[in-house]
DNA sequence: AAGACCTTGACATGCTTGTGGTAAGGTTGG
DNA sequence: CCAACCTTACCACAAGCATGTCAAGGTCTT
């Protein structure tokens, strides 16, 4: 038996068994099967565990939040239209006096 | 009154008054004020508004999962967070074989 | 001055997320 | 072979999200 089990892994991690098997099924965290059908977390998986702790512990992201991250880095269209919309998030940030010229937004 | 009302973009961009307003508080599209208080939205945030219908539409985004690239974008140290869970992602593509050394990632 | 619009605030609601249990059964290691 | 673990499949439930609607009052245009 390669790896840890769910058992071995949350122990190491912090999270509990049960959300170690909600996060593979959300795709977050995919560890590798046993012949009999056990999870094998590896370092690897270990390491991916904590971070994503950090990530909610230290910036309050969801695991949607995560999950859509990993899309943006998989689908460049995703990205593109991310990448539109933030491009108005931006100029948003300047004054009014200086987005006279937005009617080129429409165009 | 500059720009358009509430009412009016709710009009131009398929959304609800009531929703230009949920998403004003959640930060994803505000509007100038007039003096007396009426929300102006200019063209800039017609623009803004119909590429978060896009996303939704199109890529089944949610509106924290916009919120949430918005941050990315805008806090460095989130950006490098997830950019540390990103490169497990990545590596979980590559079969076990080829993940003989990971060991070093604990280092 | 009136009608149509806007403002905030509250209440309601259906759906999703995150999390815990529990039950029935398979695997493993001493 | 037995205890301790694992598997899937359910039920439950609090909290949050996305919407709608309604009320009491302010503003704008004609």
């Amino acid at each position: 038996m390669k790896g840890f089990t769910v058992g071995e892994a949350a122990a190491q991690t912090g999270w509990s068994p049960r959300m170690l098997r909600y996060l593979e099924g959300a795709g977050l965290v995919v560890p590798e099967r046993s012949t009999s059908g056990y999870r094998q977390y590896g370092l690897l998986e270990l390491n991916q565990l904590r971070s994503l702790r950090a990530l909610r512990e230290r910036f309050g992201a969801e695991l949607t939040d995560v999950a859509f991250a990993a899309r943006l880095d998989r689908e460049p269209a995703l990205r593109a239209a991310v990448e539109t919309w933030l491009a108005g998030t931006r100029l948003s940030a300047l004054d009014w006096e200086q987005r006279k010229h937005e009617r080129l937004l429409v165009a």
